[in-house]
DNA sequence: ACACTTTTTTACTCATGCGTCAATAAAATG
DNA sequence: CATTTTATTGACGCATGAGTAAAAAAGTGT
């Protein structure tokens, strides 16, 4: 058997890829269409095969869901560990977080942002995704209050403010798109620049 | 015919209560599960009601999904209309178009704010809906870019502060139910001092 | 060229849920 | 209390779309 060293892609990767391929179809749809307007047909035909080479590749629908969903949890996992491994204030961490967040959400195609959708899933995906979600939300609460004891943020409602935030990156991926013509970097920097701009203690 | 003088309901009136209530529990459904992820059953049975029921008051499950869009759309207009009557920099106007616009939203029970499922609609409600949603959208850029010039607010980039903010309070009736800790009015205040202090001019 | 595995398709089943129709119940009217 | 109008129901037709099984096609190694 030829060896190319890694230049040409083993059988393996090349499913690999393709399963991504297929999540990232996926995952622009759901975002534009929502995950039950989306039929397993609409995603195969954009890929150009049929909805049964899907199955191939995954279960079922509900699979593909999780999947997404699983992709924007990590991107908040990510983003949590690496606030949690800088040393430096609250605020700084929740800066970090909050940036990072968001651009690994707008680089990861393949990400879900809609959570409605986590009760179209079995109980088990379900409560997983929801305790993740729950994890990052408390540290990112418990982020906020820290900062307002340093005397960085000014006295806000945290559970309020957590929300604020929330929704409006959410809604992101909503108007987004891969070819926009502001990258992940400049979205980002402008929304962390207009969220803490209005939690900042002023002199 | 007794004439109670309006004390008591007339058939019209109670017909109209009814459908109103209806629209409210769809709403509500809707918001928590989405358009496409909601029965027309289920909302039957919330209502304590068969499905065919309904059929008495609306034409058919798009017409109630167009109705829960038309009064968010009212709730703007409405915000927009009282914007523009008062007098003041267009600083004070962005101010009460975004307050009472949250604040309508959430008294209004009946509102739905998934905008992605504008296109499950006929394409003569699709687009009525989407005029109006440019309508609203471009005149609270023209107040952002005005109060940019009054100087009121430091040179933020239109586009990406206003699909922030729209993100934000789309997501406020994903988490803030009727029967909330908070009223209509501290959250709504919560966000505008959230907003507003990101993007004021600073001294 | 041949056998064998991986990938994709064609052709189906089946459940869900929208919408309709005719029949019934409830309420108003005279 | 009979009659008509209003409101609601139960039982169905029908389309859509998820999921399956078996066959065909494409690819790989000998």
């Amino acid at each position: 058997m030829a060896n190319w060293n890694g230049a040409v892609a083993s059988r393996e990767e090349i499913r690999e890829l393709k399963r991504r391929a297929a999540l990232k179809v996926a995952a622009r749809i759901f975002n534009e269409k929502g995950y039950h307007a989306t039929s397993l047909d609409e995603i195969a035909d954009e890929i150009g095969v049929t909805k049964t080479a899907l199955y191939y590749y995954f279960k079922n629908k509900e699979q593909l869901l999780y999947e997404c969903l699983k992709l924007t949890y990590n991107c908040g996992q990510t983003a949590r560990l690496e606030a949690e491994a800088k040393d430096g204030t609250a605020f700084e961490k929740l800066c970090h977080l909050y940036k990072r967040f968001m651009e690994l959400l707008m680089e990861e195609r393949g990400a879900y942002t809609t959570m409605a959708n986590i009760r179209a899933l079995p109980a088990d995906h379900q409560s997983e995704l929801l305790d993740r979600r729950k994890h990052l939300d408390r540290y990112s609460r418990m982020l906020i209050e820290k900062a307002i004891e340093e005397g960085a943020v000014r006295n806000v409602d945290v559970r309020v403010t957590s929300n604020f935030f929330l929704g409006a990156v959410n809604w992101i991926l909503r108007w987004h798109t891969e070819d926009d013509e502001m990258t992940p970097q400049e979205v980002s920097g402008h929304f962390l620049d207009l969220f803490m701009n209005g939690i900042v203690t002023r002199g």
